[in-house]
RNA sequence: GGAGAGAUGGCAGAGUGGUCGAAUGCGGCGGUCUUGAAAACCGUUGACCGUGCGAGCGGUCCGGGGGUUCGAAUCCCUCUCUCUCCGCCA
């Protein structure tokens, strides 16, 4: 969430910068504007009376002490109606900021100045292309070729669990397993340290990193223990850092997981989402950090350079996008998704996105810093990314790679794979 | 799943109704001594909110929430977690 200071600070600028994300938030910054003033003064109000009953309560203390038990009892008789009065203060002052925090949990991001204007990802700005896109004389799409080569087999998925969890089989598991190992190897020489977290989170967590509340839905939620299992890695390596203040000495503080990632996708699934385009559950390497403020956005430059490594190592054609504002996650201020081409579906397909949160992630998980010199603590910048998602960078090393012979294993995975063909 | 014990500052650990934000030790920081360092000695050492230009002042926080009391780290209820024993088990 925004910092009140922020907000206390500066509304107009809030109000303007979250325009080019689609919304108009001048009447809930007022409401917080109205509301926290009313907070202060109501904080002003009950400290003065806890003041006073605290120095009563005191004198009462000594009085006892003496022995001066009568003068003990009458001063009593004063605090009954100050402690009713201070309970009735407390109880408002913790609604109102109930309140306040209810207000700020709505605000999205203020988006970075570099965030293109637009409402839909047709206005998303290709920031580059890359890699040759191959010319294929026969094309089948990677749900035909799944088949013909019994490797990933989305039948016998539906019947252990539903549509959209996948069987891998024999040369298909490895390729996956192939993938994971090449994407932690290769995040493990860029300087991360890896971590195998749970994959099912509390409550907490899913509202440290923001899916909770407002994205309850795109969670599996396990009602017997209220636990969500994880949408992506992200929910649990960031939140390692939930209440925690680190050491300045410490940052970068450079993390990354493979987990399986669970979505529950409710009502989105259409014709652009056949075979591994979208499911319910998927694999992924993801890469996190926490950094410096001063520090972030030339870390989000590192980040996509490393992921830039990753489909240039595998030959997959690619390209850049900044994100609109529109299109943008409610978390971010600024992101940039990489897409592959995949070249029997003729499609572009997401792969990875790797925003910079700025200190929006941060003030939700209050994860601070200090500094050598610095007196109060401040609130950290965290990034992530996929480096990378799994299912799409198979479909489109299935479609591109397809051959008369069959699928041709990327070089760099050969070593991972133990076979460099498919057939 | 059954029985019991516990949760205190960065860590260890005292504190069972009042002057306790909390002894003591370790660690950290500053200083004295030293060519430098170690040792020794002295001092210092949390977070959050409000208020003030500021020194400061006021409030809250002893796992979370609620209660008793003029007053709670200390008593009561409840939740979570940890440990020990038993059962089950990869």
């Amino acid at each position: 969430m925004l910092t009140l200071k922020l907000i206390e600070e500066n509304p107009a600028f809030v109000v303007e910068r979250l325009k080019i994300k689609g919304v108009d938030v001048a009447e809930t910054v007022q409401k917080i504007i109205d509301n926290n003033n009313l907070r202060k003064e109501t904080q002003a109000k009950t400290d003065r009376l806890k003041s006073e009953m605290n120095r009563i309560s005191k004198e009462i203390g000594l009085l006892f002490r003496e022995g001066k038990k009568d003068e003990a009892n009458k001063a009593k008789g004063r605090t009954t109606e100050l402690k009713n009065e201070i309970k009735t203060l407390d109880t408002s002052f913790s609604e109102i900021g109930d309140e306040l925090n209810a207000l700020l949990i709505t605000l999205p991001n203020i988006p970075h100045e570099l965030v293109p204007e637009g409402l839909t990802e047709e206005d998303n700005l290709e920031v580059k292309r890359a890699g040759e896109i191959p010319q294929l004389v026969e094309k089948l799409p990677h749900w035909e070729l799944i088949k013909k080569y019994d490797i990933i087999d989305f039948d016998l998925g539906t019947k252990l669990t539903g549509a959209g969890f996948p069987v891998y089989k024999g040369k298909g598991a490895k390729l996956q397993r192939a993938l994971i190992n090449f994407f932690l190897d290769e995040g493990e020489k860029a300087g991360y340290r890896e971590v195998l977290p749970p994959i099912v989170v509390n409550e907490a967590s899913g509202f440290g990193t923001g899916q909770l509340p407002d994205k309850e839905g795109m969670m599996y939620h396990i009602t017997a223990e209220n636990f969500y299992m994880v949408p992506t890695a992200e929910v649990p390596v960031t939140n390692i850092y939930r209440d925690a203040i680190l050491d300045e000495a410490e940052l970068p503080v450079k993390n990354m997981a493979y987990t399986p990632c669970f979505r529950r996708e409710a009502g989105s699934w259409g014709a652009h989402v056949r075979g591994l385009n979208r499911l319910h559950q998927f694999d992924k390497v993801e890469i996190v950090q926490i950094v410096h403020p001063d520090k972030s956005y030339d870390v989000l430059d590192q980040m996509l350079t490393h992921v830039e490594s990753l489909v240039t190592k595998l030959g997959l054609p690619y390209r850049i996008l900044r994100l609109c504002g529109g299109d943008i996650s409610f978390t971010s201020a600024l992101t940039y998704d990489f897409e592959v081409f995949s070249a029997a579906q003729e499609r572009w397909l997401e792969v990875s996105s790797v925003s910079n949160f700025e200190n929006f992630q941060a003030n939700r998980l209050k994860c601070r810093f200090k500094g050598k010199d610095s007196k109060k603590p401040e609130l950290v910048h965290t990034l992530n990314g996929s480096a990378l998602a799994l299912p799409r960078i198979v479909a489109a090393i299935l479609e591109n790679n397809q051959t008369n012979n069959g699928i041709k294993i990327p070089d760099v995975l050969v070593p991972y794979c133990g076979f460099d063909i498919i057939d």
